[in-house]
DNA sequence: CGTTAGTCGTTAAAGATTTCACATACTTCA
DNA sequence: TGAAGTATGTGAAATCTTTAACGACTAACG
């Protein structure tokens, strides 16, 4: 439908949604203009960076004005497909499925966790922050057209879900286990690895001591 | 005490933990040595990468051999601190922070959640994970000599508490929250934004289709 | 209406990271 | 012992990302 336009960077692709987040707040708050200096000192990114991010999809804003708060917030809602819903399925409601189905990334998403899935007989019909919990035997049949899954099953369950997973035509996967799953190069899988991150601060924090004079910088 | 070898490049650093778990994984199953390619396909991380990781560490590898897996894995824990314990704090028991406490990240790791903060009067006094809760008016009190701090708090508190871990000391803070907090520069903070990881997930599948060709990568 | 202060979009440079490709050196096995 | 096979470590190239700098333009105000 769209001209799709010269494919922006990765790195910008991962910030969209950081931009989109704080846009909303500013709107919420009753702003109307807002500059890459604000911007930057709200979402912690440097302001040449969000100008460089901004300019990927043409010239959104004006030159001694800044940007209109309500027309960058439509056009990231365009750019980020925030009217429709992607319908998304969670694997494992253990300690961190569990959380997740209570929190359910409603706020300014364009996600919703529909289905969940276990093994344990004890949770199976229930339901979880309004979620309901199917048993994984019926995962085939109950998954639907939904392309997303988070899984939150224990590592060594990660690989063998993850194969039924692809069978019944998932598009993505969010995978908190700390097993790095294996799928065919057209399934995209995004590893978040708690422990690593922890691991990894722990190891900056030795390593890469921060100063005075030099400003700490994200993720 | 050591001499500080030149600084290794962050992307490098983050992938540490990760080949630490892996070795120890193998040395578990009672492997002797292993590949850079091995180790590739293992960690999903490309093997010049690793070869091009390790090396800025020395030599730690055989030409025509590959790396003995007891030598790597010894290295690595020295490297990695993983023979003391870092000692972490947890503000906010709720959905999340519960999730963690009863993880406690544990296995192979040098990391242990010694207290956890709560404003609700409800969970002061129990335990969550064999962790002790404790009243988050006390904060400055009980948090002793911890320097890292894991931030599961709603968003709207999570500037305050991240001002008084800065005055009671932290060093570094693991952010859940979806707020963009505020320290001085000699303190170091890591988001781990779930709701973003989550719609970029989504606009990569929407934007960036992968084919049969392409690989797909991590992160 | 002209001046001042402010801000974008972009060119170019710098910096960081990944990947290629191969000389080198070790292992294995006959 | 020698030949064949294997896999490292790294120089060089390629790619990706961030940052600096500034010309062009706007808004606001006296
Ligand atoms: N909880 C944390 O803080 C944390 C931190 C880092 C990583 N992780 C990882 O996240 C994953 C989940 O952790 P958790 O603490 O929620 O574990 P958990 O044991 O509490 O939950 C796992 C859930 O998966 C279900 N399950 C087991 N096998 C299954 C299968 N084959 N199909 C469907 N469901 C199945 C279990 O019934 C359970 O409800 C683990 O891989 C863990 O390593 C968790
Ligand atoms: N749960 C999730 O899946 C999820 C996903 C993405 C982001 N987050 C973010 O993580 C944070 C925690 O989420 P949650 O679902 O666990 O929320 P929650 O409401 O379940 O837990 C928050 C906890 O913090 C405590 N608290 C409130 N104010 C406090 C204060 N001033 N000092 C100390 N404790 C205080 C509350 O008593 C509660 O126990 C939130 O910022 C949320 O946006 C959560």
């Amino acid at each position: 439908m769209d001209i799709e336009q010269t494919k922006i960077p990765q790195a910008t692709a991962k910030r969209l949604p950081l931009y989109y987040r704080f846009l909303n707040n500013l709107h919420t708050q009753g702003k109307l203009r807002v500059s890459s200096k604000e911007l930057s000192d709200a979402v912690k990114v440097d302001s040449a960076t969000i100008r460089r991010d901004f300019s990927y999809f043409g010239a959104l804003g004006k030159k001694g004005y800044g940007y209109n708060v309500e027309y960058l917030l439509s056009f990231f809602r365009k750019t980020l497909d925030q009217d429709e819903t992607t319908r998304v399925a969670l694997i494992g409601v253990g300690n961190l499925g569990t959380a997740f189905l209570n929190y359910n990334f409603t706020k300014n998403n364009n996600t919703k966790i529909e289905i969940a899935f276990d093994a344990n007989e004890e949770r199976i019909g229930s339901e979880v922050g309004g979620v309901g919990v199917e048993h994984i035997d019926d995962l085939e049949e109950k998954l639907g057209d939904i392309s997303v899954a988070i899984l939150t099953v224990p590592s060594s369950a990660a690989q063998g879900i993850a194969d039924r997973l692809v069978k019944a035509g998932i598009s993505g996967i969010l995978n908190f286990t700390p097993a790095r799953i294996s799928v065919p190069s057209n399934v995209r899988v995004h590893h978040i690895d708690l422990a690593i991150e922890l691991q990894a601060l722990v190891y900056f924090l030795k390593h890469y001591p921060l100063n005075e004079e030099e400003m700490e910088e994200d993720q």
